[in-house]
DNA sequence: GTCTATAGTACGATAGAC
DNA sequence: GTCTATCGTACTATAGAC
């Protein structure tokens, strides 16, 4: 691959992820990259083209690590029950630890909040592998979990990483500077056992809505 | 105020929400409005202007009700213990219950994710009031948890309504249409529960991150 | 594979009549 | 308070030389 083809793909998801989508021209990437503004034309056929190449780039090895670990978990326990914990870990860790270096994160973060509909076209291609896979594997570590709370769990799940990958400006202007967004063992940590007891708390809800 | 200062407001509203504020033009808006073009600059000043007005208008009494609500449950309570549920519900029910055919829905949902610094100086003036008394509240609610833990927790609750507000078509994709985005208590009520487990288990979180 | 040049369109904002 | 008309700018995309 060219070499002007990565940096204009790095040049393209700094840009993007700084400034979203439709405010980032083609202009001020390839200006960026020290490019031709036909370049981008010529590599990537058009901005849409471009902005696939940039998720396309990054979600495979991340979605790959996220498989990677669902299988060595469910080759640890057999076809036994699967730790919560432990999917849970598989689905959020690959991506939180691209670390707040990647330029990638906020593009991940925005990935289902860019408005447009190109941008499902990108989910649906590269996200339904591990959609199947981590509905499988949420249902066997939540046997006796009805599907209809599994799926709202699973939802606020991805908003609650989605939030985070996009950035800890918001979580340094509540703590004031004291929560470190850089240790991102910490993080994927505490998604994963506030996901977790968040998830098991749905079960069998509805008994439960007399709270109020 | 002027009806088409209104219908103006009420077309941005709903295109703000569709396809984001940078890819919405103001012809866009009052061509659908059936307003002139010149009519923005003369009632808003300016693109900034006009975002600023939507906002404004909705964020107000969102969070006049978010406040009601709590201070009801401090009279309650007295000067003991908050129910955390209690003050989680006076935070989400008011901004959930905007109803899907609020258009306002999704602007909640991307105000945190917007590019640009525009969008900052509108959260610093309409959330800092309710920033201050939910962080008191949830302090009451939890006494014994570390303060760190709770901007953690506070962090991916913000994110988890955020993502319910800005849309439920990934829920429902992951749910294959059987999770239904038009009962708002039922969706108050299990954020509610999931996100006040999800900050009870942050407490204590470094004992437990050997889990793995 | 990289350049220059440009076509064709859309944008935000404003001036000035009514 | 609402209109028409327009300025100046920026955009994506492409044609065609090298």
């Amino acid at each position: 691959m060219s070499d002007t083809k990565n940096r204009i793909l790095d040049a393209a998801e700094r840009l993007f992820g700084e400034r979203g989508l439709s405010a980032t021209s083609l202009r001020a990437i390839t200006s960026a990259a020290g490019a031709n503004q036909a370049a981008i034309n010529y590599h990537f056929r058009s901005k849409e083209g471009l902005i696939w190449a940039v998720y396309a780039r990054r979600l495979g090895p991340v979605n790959q690590r996220r498989l990677e670990m669902l299988d060595a978990s469910e080759a640890k326990h057999g076809s036994g029950t699967l730790p919560l914990e432990e999917v849970m870990e598989a689905f959020v860790a690959p991506i939180v630890q691209l670390g707040p270096e990647s330029a990638f994160c906020p593009l991940m973060g925005r990935m289902y909040t860019e408005p447009g509909d190109f941008l499902r076209k990108v989910i649906l291609e590269h996200m339904g592998e591990v959609a199947r896979r981590f509905t499988m594997a949420f249902k066997r570590a939540l046997p006796e979990m009805p599907d209809m709370d599994l799926y709202w769990g699973a939802f606020f799940t991805i908003g609650m990483l989605a939030h985070t990958m996009h950035g800890t400006k918001l979580l340094e202007a509540i703590s004031a500077g004291r929560c470190d967004p850089a240790d991102r063992e910490g993080i994927a940590h505490r998604i994963v056992i506030f996901a977790s007891a968040g998830l098991r708390s749905l079960v069998g809800l509805p008994a439960r809505l007399t709270h109020s």
